[in-house]
DNA sequence: CGCTACTTGCGAACTACTTGCTTCTTGGAG
DNA sequence: CTCCAAGAAGCAAGTAGTTCGCAAGTAGCG
């Protein structure tokens, strides 16, 4: 597996817990630390909430998921492979919707542009109200 | 004061320190519960952390203020009056830039259009790297 | 196969925020 | 001007989410 090249690199192992945790961020597209905790443990049942949290950290570092802001607080991570698209998140309803990353190019341009801000659209979510709710 | 007025209006009453938190926030531009509880400690010092909490609900409801998440989690206040810009956030170091709101408004026509979704831009922060850190 | 450094598990510690309860205060009514 | 009900403040305990320390375990180079 790649994955493991990539940790190696940088003297980290490949451990049963962490490349669960890996599959879980990616089986589940965006997950809480929480809810990729709850994943592992339908597979192997005693891991440790510390080892998921350390472990999405690992993970980050080594540029295989990335963690979004949703609002709420707390973190969501994804898997790297996914990150092209934004998230959408409804005030009202809460849901969670996609778009792919072209619709903010424009946007990231002018900011880069006027500001020489280099933007990561991926990060934060786009707050508003959702099709459904606006109506 | 018309603040008065937005607050009877809804029932509510103009307390001291109601005057106060809200006058930290529009002071201090943005900023976070803590540091609007500092600011008001400086002249009322006896205030509760919990009443600050509680009272930026409470001008959030009546629209006086408003909330942006800025990453790390908590959340931070603005006055609604100076709800005209968004925040760019440096990942590297830390600091958060203004930018008017209409180099969003493409962006935001955008998502109107193809997803029916209605933006409110400036309550997420955009994450990226700032000009200087660029370098 | 053995060793060493990286990892895990677990409990406790932290931080940021929320809630319940009691007492005090605001502001409209009398 | 005084009274009173509802709203608000203060305090303290509680909760959620995340991190830390340390002893025991294990991946993987040689």
């Amino acid at each position: 597996m790649a994955d493991q090249h990539e940790l190696r690199d940088k003297g980290l192992r490949l451990t049963p817990q962490r490349e669960l945790v890996l599959q879980a961020v990616r089986e589940l597209g965006h997950a809480t630390p929480e809810e990729v905790a709850e994943k592992v443990r339908a597979t192997h049942p005693g891991i440790n909430l510390s080892t998921v949290y350390r472990n999405l950290e690992t993970l980050e570092n080594v540029g295989l998921v990335q963690h979004t802001h949703l609002g709420h607080g707390g973190a969501t991570y994804h898997a790297a492979e996914e990150l092209t698209h934004l998230h959408l998140v409804c005030g009202d309803c809460g849901s969670v919707g996609d778009a792919p990353i072209d619709v903010a190019a424009n946007f990231v341009q002018n900011l880069a542009d006027d500001y020489g801000f280099r933007t990561d659209v991926s990060h934060f979510a786009i707050y508003g109200t959702c099709a459904a709710c606006v109506k």
